[in-house]
RNA sequence: GUGAGUGUAGCUCAGCUGGUUAGAGUGCCUGACUGUGGCUCAGGAUGUCGAGGGUUCGAACCCCUUCACUCACCCCA
Protein backbone atom coordinates (compact mmCIF):
# COMPACT_ATOMS: atom_id res chain seq x y z
CA UNK A 1 0.00 0.00 0.00
CA UNK A 2 1.75 3.46 -0.92
CA UNK A 3 -0.62 6.13 0.80
CA UNK A 4 -2.02 5.55 4.02
CA UNK A 5 -3.87 7.94 6.51
CA UNK A 6 -1.99 10.19 9.06
CA UNK A 7 -1.61 9.21 12.55
CA UNK A 8 -4.88 10.15 14.48
CA UNK A 9 -7.32 10.92 11.56
CA UNK A 10 -9.70 8.42 10.70
CA UNK A 11 -11.56 7.61 7.62
CA UNK A 12 -15.41 7.64 8.24
CA UNK A 13 -17.34 5.37 5.93
CA UNK A 14 -21.06 5.40 4.85
CA UNK A 15 -21.89 3.02 7.49
CA UNK A 16 -21.29 5.36 9.99
CA UNK A 17 -21.88 8.14 8.55
CA UNK A 18 -25.57 7.13 9.30
CA UNK A 19 -25.10 7.44 12.86
CA UNK A 20 -23.25 11.50 13.17
CA UNK A 21 -26.13 12.03 10.51
CA UNK A 22 -28.51 10.83 13.58
CA UNK A 23 -26.23 12.53 16.13
CA UNK A 24 -26.19 16.02 13.64
CA UNK A 25 -29.69 16.19 13.34
CA UNK A 26 -30.61 15.12 17.12
CA UNK A 27 -28.49 17.87 18.44
CA UNK A 28 -29.36 20.61 15.74
CA UNK A 29 -33.07 20.47 16.70
CA UNK A 30 -32.54 20.54 20.51
CA UNK A 31 -30.23 23.53 19.68
CA UNK A 32 -32.91 25.45 17.76
CA UNK A 33 -34.87 25.16 20.14
CA UNK A 34 -33.42 26.83 22.81
CA UNK A 35 -32.87 29.78 20.17
CA UNK A 36 -29.28 28.60 19.68
CA UNK A 37 -28.15 29.03 15.65
CA UNK A 38 -25.53 27.77 14.01
CA UNK A 39 -22.31 29.28 12.98
CA UNK A 40 -19.36 28.07 10.93
CA UNK A 41 -16.07 29.37 11.33
CA UNK A 42 -12.47 28.72 9.66
CA UNK A 43 -10.82 25.51 10.86
CA UNK A 44 -7.78 27.62 11.03
CA UNK A 45 -6.45 30.99 12.85
CA UNK A 46 -4.19 33.02 13.66
CA UNK A 47 -1.82 31.20 16.15
CA UNK A 48 -2.25 34.09 19.07
CA UNK A 49 -6.03 33.20 18.73
CA UNK A 50 -5.40 30.61 21.38
CA UNK A 51 -1.55 31.11 22.95
CA UNK A 52 -3.17 34.08 24.96
CA UNK A 53 -6.60 32.95 25.84
CA UNK A 54 -6.16 28.93 26.37
CA UNK A 55 -2.72 30.19 28.30
CA UNK A 56 0.57 29.75 27.16
CA UNK A 57 2.11 27.48 29.61
CA UNK A 58 -1.10 24.80 29.05
CA UNK A 59 -0.46 21.53 27.30
CA UNK A 60 -2.40 22.45 24.56
CA UNK A 61 -0.34 25.43 23.34
CA UNK A 62 3.15 24.15 24.91
CA UNK A 63 2.93 21.09 22.67
CA UNK A 64 -0.34 19.89 20.75
CA UNK A 65 -0.98 22.77 18.51
CA UNK A 66 -0.69 22.00 14.61
CA UNK A 67 1.04 25.50 14.16
CA UNK A 68 2.98 26.06 10.68
CA UNK A 69 4.31 29.16 8.89
CA UNK A 70 2.05 30.20 5.67
CA UNK A 71 3.60 31.67 2.81
CA UNK A 72 3.31 35.41 3.85
CA UNK A 73 5.59 34.17 7.01
CA UNK A 74 2.30 34.56 9.22
CA UNK A 75 1.82 31.66 12.07
CA UNK A 76 -1.09 29.63 11.56
CA UNK A 77 -2.76 27.01 13.86
CA UNK A 78 -5.72 24.40 13.19
CA UNK A 79 -7.96 24.70 15.52
CA UNK A 80 -7.30 22.99 18.92
CA UNK A 81 -10.78 23.83 20.05
CA UNK A 82 -13.66 26.18 19.41
CA UNK A 83 -14.08 28.26 22.03
CA UNK A 84 -11.17 31.06 21.12
CA UNK A 85 -12.14 31.01 17.56
CA UNK A 86 -16.09 32.22 18.24
CA UNK A 87 -14.78 34.87 20.59
CA UNK A 88 -12.65 36.37 18.60
CA UNK A 89 -15.41 35.83 15.39
CA UNK A 90 -18.08 37.09 18.27
CA UNK A 91 -15.74 40.20 18.57
CA UNK A 92 -14.52 40.67 15.27
CA UNK A 93 -18.38 40.87 14.19
CA UNK A 94 -19.52 42.64 16.68
CA UNK A 95 -22.26 40.17 17.65
CA UNK A 96 -22.71 41.91 21.44
CA UNK A 97 -24.63 44.60 19.86
CA UNK A 98 -27.34 42.13 18.88
CA UNK A 99 -29.84 41.37 21.92
CA UNK A 100 -28.44 39.21 24.88
CA UNK A 101 -28.35 36.65 25.32
CA UNK A 102 -26.57 35.38 21.78
CA UNK A 103 -26.19 32.01 21.37
CA UNK A 104 -24.94 29.78 18.62
CA UNK A 105 -23.43 26.15 17.58
CA UNK A 106 -21.29 24.47 16.08
CA UNK A 107 -19.99 21.09 14.62
CA UNK A 108 -16.37 21.03 13.17
CA UNK A 109 -13.21 19.28 13.12
CA UNK A 110 -10.15 20.38 16.11
CA UNK A 111 -7.06 19.33 15.96
CA UNK A 112 -4.68 18.34 18.47
CA UNK A 113 -1.28 16.59 18.21
CA UNK A 114 -1.15 14.33 21.11
CA UNK A 115 -0.92 10.51 20.91
CA UNK A 116 -3.78 8.68 19.78
CA UNK A 117 -5.76 6.45 22.09
CA UNK A 118 -8.72 4.91 22.41
CA UNK A 119 -11.52 7.41 21.25
CA UNK A 120 -9.10 10.06 21.05
CA UNK A 121 -7.61 11.12 17.58
CA UNK A 122 -5.90 13.36 16.28
CA UNK A 123 -8.59 15.66 14.14
CA UNK A 124 -11.90 15.04 16.46
CA UNK A 125 -14.94 16.65 15.82
CA UNK A 126 -16.98 18.48 18.37
CA UNK A 127 -20.03 20.03 18.99
CA UNK A 128 -20.05 22.98 20.76
CA UNK A 129 -22.74 25.91 22.41
CA UNK A 130 -21.89 29.25 23.27
CA UNK A 131 -24.33 31.73 25.05
CA UNK A 132 -23.01 35.18 25.06
CA UNK A 133 -23.71 38.18 27.33
CA UNK A 134 -26.08 36.95 30.51
CA UNK A 135 -23.99 36.18 33.53
CA UNK A 136 -26.98 34.65 35.27
CA UNK A 137 -26.85 31.28 36.94
CA UNK A 138 -30.43 30.31 35.04
CA UNK A 139 -28.66 30.81 31.84
CA UNK A 140 -25.30 27.81 33.44
CA UNK A 141 -28.49 25.50 34.17
CA UNK A 142 -30.54 26.13 31.38
CA UNK A 143 -27.63 25.14 28.99
CA UNK A 144 -26.38 22.00 30.97
CA UNK A 145 -29.83 20.81 30.68
CA UNK A 146 -29.52 21.36 27.24
CA UNK A 147 -26.47 19.52 27.01
CA UNK A 148 -28.18 16.81 28.98
CA UNK A 149 -31.28 16.62 26.44
CA UNK A 150 -29.25 16.07 23.67
CA UNK A 151 -27.07 13.34 25.41
CA UNK A 152 -30.58 11.57 25.96
CA UNK A 153 -32.07 12.44 22.75
CA UNK A 154 -29.10 10.61 21.62
CA UNK A 155 -29.78 7.24 23.73
CA UNK A 156 -26.86 7.90 25.61
CA UNK A 157 -27.06 6.10 29.21
CA UNK A 158 -24.85 5.94 32.34
CA UNK A 159 -23.86 9.47 31.88
CA UNK A 160 -22.39 11.26 34.98
CA UNK A 161 -22.84 15.00 35.22
CA UNK A 162 -20.59 16.53 37.44
CA UNK A 163 -20.16 20.56 38.10
CA UNK A 164 -18.06 22.51 40.23
CA UNK A 165 -17.02 26.08 40.39
CA UNK A 166 -13.10 27.29 39.93
CA UNK A 167 -14.07 30.78 40.64
CA UNK A 168 -12.40 34.04 39.53
CA UNK A 169 -9.85 36.05 39.41
CA UNK A 170 -10.31 37.72 42.62
CA UNK A 171 -11.42 34.25 44.45
CA UNK A 172 -8.97 31.69 42.57
CA UNK A 173 -5.32 32.87 43.69
CA UNK A 174 -6.92 32.56 47.18
CA UNK A 175 -7.68 29.24 47.34
CA UNK A 176 -4.58 27.91 45.12
CA UNK A 177 -2.44 29.68 47.94
CA UNK A 178 -4.72 27.62 50.22
CA UNK A 179 -4.42 24.18 48.48
CA UNK A 180 -0.45 24.63 47.93
CA UNK A 181 -0.06 25.13 51.78
CA UNK A 182 -2.21 22.32 52.64
CA UNK A 183 0.50 20.30 49.94
CA UNK A 184 3.83 21.72 51.13
CA UNK A 185 4.61 19.20 53.92
CA UNK A 186 3.03 16.33 51.62
CA UNK A 187 5.34 16.70 48.99
CA UNK A 188 7.39 13.79 49.46
CA UNK A 189 4.19 11.95 49.26
CA UNK A 190 3.60 12.49 45.53
CA UNK A 191 4.10 11.15 42.28
CA UNK A 192 7.42 12.83 40.31
CA UNK A 193 4.10 14.28 37.86
CA UNK A 194 2.49 16.15 40.93
CA UNK A 195 5.33 16.94 41.92
CA UNK A 196 5.94 19.19 39.09
CA UNK A 197 2.13 19.76 39.13
CA UNK A 198 2.25 21.39 42.31
CA UNK A 199 4.57 24.36 40.68
CA UNK A 200 2.89 25.09 37.15
CA UNK A 201 -0.81 23.59 37.92
CA UNK A 202 -1.32 22.70 41.54
CA UNK A 203 -5.56 22.14 40.62
CA UNK A 204 -4.26 19.14 38.26
CA UNK A 205 -3.11 17.42 41.54
CA UNK A 206 -6.45 16.93 42.58
CA UNK A 207 -7.66 14.72 40.01
CA UNK A 208 -4.04 12.69 39.88
CA UNK A 209 -4.96 8.86 40.16
CA UNK A 210 -2.09 7.76 41.82
CA UNK A 211 -2.88 6.11 45.15
CA UNK A 212 -0.11 7.65 46.73
CA UNK A 213 -2.04 11.16 45.51
CA UNK A 214 -5.02 10.00 46.34
CA UNK A 215 -4.02 9.36 50.14
CA UNK A 216 -1.95 12.89 50.20
CA UNK A 217 -4.51 14.97 49.29
CA UNK A 218 -7.15 13.64 51.96
CA UNK A 219 -8.29 16.28 53.60
CA UNK A 220 -7.38 19.40 51.02
CA UNK A 221 -9.90 22.59 51.30
CA UNK A 222 -12.58 21.93 48.44
CA UNK A 223 -12.40 25.34 46.07
CA UNK A 224 -15.85 26.10 47.16
CA UNK A 225 -15.18 27.08 50.50
CA UNK A 226 -13.05 29.13 49.21
CA UNK A 227 -15.66 31.25 46.05
CA UNK A 228 -15.81 34.75 46.88
CA UNK A 229 -19.54 36.34 47.41
CA UNK A 230 -20.28 36.56 43.89
CA UNK A 231 -18.94 33.01 42.82
CA UNK A 232 -20.16 31.61 45.64
CA UNK A 233 -24.01 32.60 44.82
CA UNK A 234 -23.94 32.09 41.39
CA UNK A 235 -22.70 28.43 42.61
CA UNK A 236 -24.99 27.72 44.58
CA UNK A 237 -28.13 29.53 42.53
CA UNK A 238 -26.92 27.26 39.67
CA UNK A 239 -27.15 24.11 41.90
CA UNK A 240 -30.85 24.96 42.91
CA UNK A 241 -31.61 25.72 39.54
CA UNK A 242 -30.42 22.11 38.23
CA UNK A 243 -32.54 20.40 40.98
CA UNK A 244 -35.68 22.57 39.77
CA UNK A 245 -34.99 21.20 36.27
CA UNK A 246 -34.37 17.86 37.40
CA UNK A 247 -30.86 17.71 36.02
CA UNK A 248 -29.27 14.99 37.93
CA UNK A 249 -25.36 15.86 38.99
CA UNK A 250 -22.65 15.60 41.68
CA UNK A 251 -20.39 18.25 42.76
CA UNK A 252 -16.64 17.89 41.83
CA UNK A 253 -14.98 20.06 43.62
CA UNK A 254 -11.66 18.45 42.15
CA UNK A 255 -13.16 18.65 38.99
CA UNK A 256 -10.25 20.14 36.91
CA UNK A 257 -10.49 22.74 33.44
CA UNK A 258 -7.79 22.15 30.79
CA UNK A 259 -8.08 25.95 29.88
CA UNK A 260 -7.15 28.70 31.38
CA UNK A 261 -10.11 30.99 30.35
CA UNK A 262 -12.72 29.16 32.55
CA UNK A 263 -14.22 31.14 35.27
CA UNK A 264 -17.00 30.06 38.19
CA UNK A 265 -18.88 27.16 36.37
CA UNK A 266 -17.05 23.97 35.19
CA UNK A 267 -18.53 21.12 34.42
CA UNK A 268 -17.77 17.68 32.68
CA UNK A 269 -20.08 14.74 31.74
CA UNK A 270 -18.65 11.47 31.51
CA UNK A 271 -19.13 7.42 30.68
CA UNK A 272 -18.68 4.87 32.68
CA UNK A 273 -18.68 2.92 29.54
CA UNK A 274 -15.56 4.09 27.72
CA UNK A 275 -12.01 3.50 27.90
CA UNK A 276 -9.21 5.79 29.45
CA UNK A 277 -11.00 8.61 27.91
CA UNK A 278 -13.85 8.86 29.27
CA UNK A 279 -15.48 12.47 29.27
CA UNK A 280 -18.19 12.66 26.17
CA UNK A 281 -18.38 16.75 27.05
CA UNK A 282 -17.25 19.37 28.70
CA UNK A 283 -17.59 23.00 29.12
CA UNK A 284 -17.76 25.92 31.48
CA UNK A 285 -18.23 30.14 31.99
CA UNK A 286 -15.88 32.15 30.38
CA UNK A 287 -16.92 36.02 31.31
CA UNK A 288 -13.20 37.32 31.09
CA UNK A 289 -12.60 36.21 27.59
CA UNK A 290 -14.42 38.87 25.52
CA UNK A 291 -12.73 42.08 27.07
CA UNK A 292 -9.35 39.82 26.49
CA UNK A 293 -10.34 39.62 22.92
CA UNK A 294 -10.58 43.45 22.85
CA UNK A 295 -14.58 43.61 22.95
CA UNK A 296 -16.61 45.00 25.69
CA UNK A 297 -16.57 43.01 29.23
CA UNK A 298 -19.10 40.24 28.36
CA UNK A 299 -19.55 37.09 30.08
CA UNK A 300 -20.16 33.93 28.25
CA UNK A 301 -20.62 30.04 28.49
CA UNK A 302 -20.45 27.10 26.63
CA UNK A 303 -19.67 23.33 26.34
CA UNK A 304 -18.56 20.71 23.49
CA UNK A 305 -19.79 17.34 22.62
CA UNK A 306 -16.86 15.22 21.77
CA UNK A 307 -18.38 12.91 18.50
CA UNK A 308 -15.65 10.20 18.56
CA UNK A 309 -16.50 9.62 22.55
CA UNK A 310 -20.10 9.71 21.79
CA UNK A 311 -20.12 7.38 19.02
CA UNK A 312 -18.85 4.07 20.61
CA UNK A 313 -22.04 4.51 22.96
CA UNK A 314 -24.34 4.34 20.44
CA UNK A 315 -26.52 1.16 19.39
CA UNK A 316 -25.05 -0.13 16.42
CA UNK A 317 -28.59 -0.55 15.10
CA UNK A 318 -28.34 2.74 13.59
CA UNK A 319 -25.85 1.75 11.47
CA UNK A 320 -27.75 1.49 8.38
CA UNK A 321 -27.29 0.13 4.80
CA UNK A 322 -29.97 1.08 2.85
CA UNK A 323 -30.52 -0.21 -0.41
CA UNK A 324 -31.89 0.84 -3.82
CA UNK A 325 -35.94 0.81 -4.41
CA UNK A 326 -35.62 -0.51 -7.61
CA UNK A 327 -32.67 -2.52 -9.54
CA UNK A 328 -32.89 -2.93 -13.07
CA UNK A 329 -31.29 -6.23 -14.47
CA UNK A 330 -31.25 -5.93 -18.36
CA UNK A 331 -30.25 -8.99 -20.22
CA UNK A 332 -28.77 -8.18 -23.53
CA UNK A 333 -27.30 -4.59 -25.01
CA UNK A 334 -30.99 -2.87 -26.38
CA UNK A 335 -32.27 -4.20 -22.71
CA UNK A 336 -29.53 -2.48 -21.05
CA UNK A 337 -29.88 0.92 -22.93
CA UNK A 338 -33.89 1.38 -22.34
CA UNK A 339 -32.64 0.45 -18.56
CA UNK A 340 -30.75 3.55 -18.66
CA UNK A 341 -33.55 5.58 -20.12
CA UNK A 342 -36.60 4.39 -17.12
CA UNK A 343 -33.96 4.48 -14.41
CA UNK A 344 -33.55 8.39 -15.33
CA UNK A 345 -37.37 8.76 -15.22
CA UNK A 346 -37.77 7.20 -12.10
CA UNK A 347 -34.73 9.27 -10.26
CA UNK A 348 -36.47 12.73 -11.65
CA UNK A 349 -39.42 11.80 -9.53
CA UNK A 350 -37.13 11.15 -6.72
CA UNK A 351 -36.70 6.91 -6.11
CA UNK A 352 -33.45 5.29 -5.81
CA UNK A 353 -33.02 3.18 -8.76
CA UNK A 354 -29.68 1.40 -9.97
CA UNK A 355 -29.02 -0.38 -13.05
CA UNK A 356 -26.98 -3.19 -13.22
CA UNK A 357 -24.04 -2.80 -15.89
CA UNK A 358 -22.91 -6.27 -15.32
CA UNK A 359 -24.28 -8.21 -18.70
CA UNK A 360 -24.15 -11.98 -16.58
CA UNK A 361 -26.54 -14.37 -16.08
CA UNK A 362 -30.32 -13.28 -14.47
CA UNK A 363 -29.05 -16.15 -11.57
CA UNK A 364 -26.05 -13.50 -10.83
CA UNK A 365 -27.82 -10.78 -11.25
CA UNK A 366 -30.07 -11.54 -8.56
CA UNK A 367 -27.54 -12.70 -6.32
CA UNK A 368 -26.18 -9.14 -6.87
CA UNK A 369 -29.48 -7.64 -5.85
CA UNK A 370 -29.73 -9.29 -2.73
CA UNK A 371 -26.45 -8.00 -1.77
CA UNK A 372 -27.06 -4.83 -2.17
CA UNK A 373 -30.22 -4.84 -0.79
CA UNK A 374 -32.32 -3.63 -3.48
CA UNK A 375 -35.66 -3.71 -2.57
CA UNK A 376 -37.62 -4.38 -5.67
CA UNK A 377 -36.25 -5.78 -9.53
CA UNK A 378 -37.37 -6.15 -12.84
CA UNK A 379 -35.70 -8.24 -14.94
CA UNK A 380 -36.07 -7.06 -18.61
CA UNK A 381 -35.10 -9.14 -21.32
CA UNK A 382 -36.09 -9.91 -25.25
CA UNK A 383 -39.99 -10.87 -24.05
CA UNK A 384 -40.34 -7.61 -21.64
CA UNK A 385 -39.00 -5.48 -24.50
CA UNK A 386 -41.76 -7.00 -27.15
CA UNK A 387 -44.61 -7.09 -24.91
CA UNK A 388 -43.59 -3.89 -23.39
CA UNK A 389 -44.32 -5.13 -19.74
CA UNK A 390 -42.50 -6.28 -16.96
CA UNK A 391 -42.53 -8.63 -13.89
CA UNK A 392 -41.47 -6.38 -10.97
CA UNK A 393 -40.18 -8.55 -8.21
CA UNK A 394 -40.35 -7.87 -4.54
CA UNK A 395 -37.08 -9.01 -2.99
CA UNK A 396 -38.61 -9.20 0.54
CA UNK A 397 -41.71 -11.19 -0.05
CA UNK A 398 -41.09 -12.51 -3.44
CA UNK A 399 -44.09 -11.41 -4.83
CA UNK A 400 -44.47 -10.38 -8.48
CA UNK A 401 -46.65 -8.04 -10.18
CA UNK A 402 -46.68 -7.43 -14.28
CA UNK A 403 -46.79 -4.01 -15.06
CA UNK A 404 -46.30 -2.17 -18.12
CA UNK A 405 -42.95 -0.92 -19.05
CA UNK A 406 -43.62 2.63 -18.47
CA UNK A 407 -41.88 4.60 -15.59
CA UNK A 408 -45.53 5.96 -13.99
CA UNK A 409 -47.09 1.92 -13.66
CA UNK A 410 -43.46 1.13 -11.79
CA UNK A 411 -43.77 4.43 -9.64
CA UNK A 412 -47.53 3.45 -8.64
CA UNK A 413 -46.12 0.48 -7.63
CA UNK A 414 -43.04 1.60 -5.56
CA UNK A 415 -45.20 4.40 -4.26
CA UNK A 416 -47.14 1.80 -2.25
CA UNK A 417 -44.01 -0.06 -0.47
C1' G B 1 7.52 12.80 25.06
C1' U B 2 7.23 7.74 28.26
C1' G B 3 5.75 2.48 28.74
C1' A B 4 3.54 -2.17 27.12
C1' G B 5 1.31 -5.24 23.35
C1' U B 6 0.34 -6.64 18.18
C1' G B 7 1.68 -6.95 12.66
C1' U B 8 0.25 -13.93 8.34
C1' A B 9 -5.55 -13.71 2.33
C1' G B 10 -10.62 -8.26 1.65
C1' C B 11 -12.04 -9.46 7.16
C1' U B 12 -11.27 -12.61 11.89
C1' C B 13 -7.38 -15.52 13.06
C1' A B 14 -4.39 -20.74 13.26
C1' G B 15 0.61 -21.99 12.10
C1' C B 16 4.14 -26.97 17.81
C1' U B 17 10.77 -26.58 20.64
C1' G B 18 13.09 -23.23 13.27
C1' G B 19 11.91 -28.26 8.64
C1' U B 20 10.61 -28.56 2.75
C1' U B 21 4.49 -26.76 -1.37
C1' A B 22 1.71 -21.10 4.43
C1' G B 23 -3.68 -22.89 6.42
C1' A B 24 -8.93 -22.43 8.40
C1' G B 25 -13.39 -19.76 8.87
C1' U B 26 -15.82 -15.85 6.59
C1' G B 27 -16.32 -12.78 2.37
C1' C B 28 -15.67 -12.55 -3.08
C1' C B 29 -16.28 -14.87 -8.29
C1' U B 30 -18.36 -19.03 -11.15
C1' G B 31 -21.36 -23.27 -11.80
C1' A B 32 -25.14 -27.13 -10.33
C1' C B 33 -30.36 -24.21 -11.52
C1' U B 34 -30.63 -22.73 -20.51
C1' G B 35 -34.78 -16.32 -17.70
C1' U B 36 -35.20 -15.60 -11.14
C1' G B 37 -31.83 -14.14 -5.14
C1' G B 38 -31.03 -15.66 0.25
C1' C B 39 -30.17 -22.27 1.78
C1' U B 40 -27.09 -26.37 0.06
C1' C B 41 -23.12 -28.51 -2.75
C1' A B 42 -18.83 -28.20 -6.08
C1' G B 43 -15.02 -25.42 -8.10
C1' G B 44 -11.98 -20.79 -8.49
C1' A B 45 -9.04 -16.25 -7.46
C1' U B 46 -6.29 -13.41 -3.83
C1' G B 47 -0.41 -13.45 0.40
C1' U B 48 6.53 -9.36 -1.26
C1' C B 49 4.04 -13.72 6.36
C1' G B 50 4.72 -5.02 7.80
C1' A B 51 9.91 -3.54 5.88
C1' G B 52 15.39 -4.04 6.05
C1' G B 53 19.45 -6.66 7.84
C1' G B 54 21.63 -10.87 10.66
C1' U B 55 22.12 -16.16 12.65
C1' U B 56 21.30 -21.06 10.17
C1' C B 57 21.95 -26.37 5.58
C1' G B 58 17.01 -24.21 6.23
C1' A B 59 13.34 -18.45 9.17
C1' A B 60 6.31 -16.58 9.32
C1' C B 61 8.92 -18.59 13.84
C1' C B 62 15.39 -16.80 16.75
C1' C B 63 18.43 -11.82 17.05
C1' C B 64 19.03 -6.50 15.68
C1' U B 65 17.03 -2.16 13.35
C1' U B 66 12.93 0.30 11.44
C1' C B 67 7.80 1.36 10.25
C1' A B 68 2.70 0.91 11.31
C1' C B 69 -1.32 -0.13 14.46
C1' U B 70 -3.42 -0.74 19.49
C1' C B 71 -3.76 0.32 24.62
C1' A B 72 -2.08 3.04 28.79
C1' C B 73 0.71 7.41 31.05
C1' C B 74 0.99 12.76 30.29
C1' C B 75 -3.02 15.74 28.81
C1' C B 76 -7.78 16.20 27.07
C1' A B 77 -13.74 16.32 23.94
Amino acid sequence: MKYRKLKGVQDILPPDISVWQFIEEKAGNIFRSYGYREIRLPIMESTDVFTRSIGETSDIVEKEMYTFQDKGNRSITLRPEGTAPFVRAYVENHLYNEPAPQKYYYMGPMFRYERPQANRYRQFYQIGAEAMGIDDPKLDAEIISMLSSILEAIGLKELNFEITSIGCKECRPDYIKALKDFLEDKLIDLCSDCGRRFKTNPLRVLDCKVPGCVKARKGSPPMVDYLCKDCGDHFEQLNNNLKKLNVQHTINPSLVRGLDYYTKTAFEVSSENLGSQSAVAAGGRYDGMVKEFGGPATPGIGFAIGMERIIPLINDSLKTTDGPELLICPLGEEAAEESLIIAEQLRAKGHWVEVNYDNTSIRSQLRKANRIGAKNVIVLGDDELENRKVALKNMTDKTEQIVALASDELLKILKTD
